[in-house]
RNA sequence: GUGGCCGUAGCUCAGCUGGUAGAGUCCCGGGUUGUGAUCCCGGUUGUCGUGGGUUCGAGUCCCAUCGGCCACCCCA
């Protein structure tokens, strides 16, 4: 035998078995974005290098060495999407869709991080993004995290909460940040190796900490929503009002930074504790400065994207979603004639039921054997054709799921006594 | 990138101190020449992740490598 391949290291597929949970998410976020307002966008999966590079910030860790960056032909330097904000931006620039217009839009699909993968994490993940362009806030922030906790509602998703903080103004960031090296600076010994590493690059991350040892000194460090400038504060205390005025329950954390630079004023987080390590659901903030930095005319953004894999487990963890019904008739053929009537027979009964589903009995098999795939489909009856019938004009239906007779139906009439016994 | 645990039939797994690979399930056929579950009988499937080493002999021991899971890190 030649050599298997192998899928692709993080990369996986998903199965027909576990694609109800799949469908069940992308199903209710698509009904309830469009109840929303929000309209579907589809960009490339592929863009230019620099894009994520001046989006999410050179010295980003998914920047630095996630990205699946390749030169292609002609010499461009491409790299696969590591996440759907700045490729949705760039759409809004290069089609001249800004000039002081509003858009509320959203995307889903593959995004390609490489990582170690681990539960939650993937090399090749799917998220669902959503993004608010044109509108300063806070309403529509508001609005966008009552838009998620409606979602956890619909798919019954109970263990998440909400954490939210603000990065005030990138002036106003820049001042905190410079306090904060400052602290650190003066504390130097009590660093970890990896907070010193992360002092001179990107010093708010040290607050994230997961180090017990750093605890103490992180917590007597400046907070930043102490170094809000005042438009900042005003929009966060407008916001919390809100949440409040919605009752939707949330957590002020002051830690709270976001690993992605193109944050500013509002961020959030639906974490779990349900899914290990990987505790992020659904993550998001304000990006005002954005679209600038892009090349376009200045305007505020909004926007968060969701983890499908994350949001499927938490969905599948009380037991399998139930994927798509069985069929509603299997076909059971028995005798040369009657097998090779079956094809004709299944397709006039599709053009005649046309939301019916019809399962035809494929591939030949004994009666035991079609009897017992007719069982295991779910189907709710199972028609029978012989040559016999066949020579008679007639079929016989049979109840697979309640207990009643088998009777015979014309052929001619075999429509009628199928939704007659399909209802009853 | 770092660390821990793990790779045996399509799937779930057994295989003690090295002696030449097994169960259940699935699938197919039969018992029942046209009726699902259960039962009974029979059948198909393995380079024991891969490569090397030790040994008379390796699924079992050693090394390397690939892959999986989990954690660090990072994040959805």
């Amino acid at each position: 035998m030649t050599q298997e391949i192998q899928p692709v290291r993080g990369m996986n597929d998903v199965l027909p078995a576990e694609i109800g949970a799949w469908q069940a998410v992308e199903g209710a976020a698509r009904e309830l974005l469009t109840a929303y307002g929000y309209e579907e966008i589809r960009i490339p999966v592929v863009e230019r290098t620099e894009l994520f590079k001046r989006a999410i910030g050179e010295y980003t860790d998914v920047v630095e060495k996630e990205m699946y960056t390749f030169a292609d032909q002609g010499g461009d330097s491409l790299t696969l999407r590591p996440e759907a904000t700045a490729g949705v931006m760039r759409a809004l620039i290069s089609n001249g869709m800004l000039r002081g217009q509003r858009h509320k839009l959203w995307c889903a699909g593959p995004m390609f991080r490489h990582e170690r993968p681990q539960k939650g994490r993937y090399r090749q993940f799917h998220q669902i993004d959503v993004e608010a362009v044109g509108l300063p806030g806070p309403d529509v922030d508001a609005e966008l995290i009552a838009l998620t906790a409606r979602l956890w509602r619909r798919l019954g998703i109970e263990r998440v909460r909400l954490e939210i903080n603000s990065l005030g103004t990138p002036e106003a960031r820049r001042v905190y940040r410079e306090k904060l090296i400052e602290y650190f600076r003066s504390h130097h010994e009590r660093l970890d190796a990896d907070s010193r590493r992360r002092l001179e690059g990107n010093p708010l991350r040290i607050l994230d900490s997961k180090n017990p040892e750093m605890r103490e000194l992180i917590e007597a460090a400046p907070v930043l929503t102490d170094h809000l400038d005042p438009e900042s504060r005003e929009h966060f205390q407008a916001l919390c009002a809100s949440l409040e005025a919605i009752g939707i329950p949330f957590r002020i954390n002051p830690r709270l930074v976001r690993g992605l630079d193109y944050y500013s004023r509002t961020v959030f987080e639906w974490i779990t504790d349900a899914l290990g390590a990987q505790d992020a659901v659904c993550s998001g903030g304000r990006y005002d400065g954005l679209i600038a930095q892009l090349g376009g005319e200045s305007t505020p953004g909004i926007g968060f994207a969701m983890g499908i894999e994350r949001l499927v487990a938490l969905l599948t963890q009380s037991g399998p979603v139930a994927s798509a019904a069985g069929p509603d008739v299997y076909i059971v053929l028995s005798g040369a004639q009657a097998t090779a009537a079956g094809v004709a027979l299944a397709e006039r009964l599709r053009a005649e039921l046309p939301n019916r589903r019809f399962e035809l009995n494929l591939g030949g098999g004994n009666f035991k054997a079609q009897f017992r795939r007719a069982d295991r489909s779910a189907a709710a009856l199972a028609l029978i054709l012989g040559d016999d019938e066949l020579a008679r004009g007639v079929a016989s239906l049979k109840p697979l799921r309640r207990e009643a007779g088998q009777s015979e139906s014309p052929l001619s009439t075999l429509a009628v006594a199928i939704e007659a016994m399909l209802a009853g």
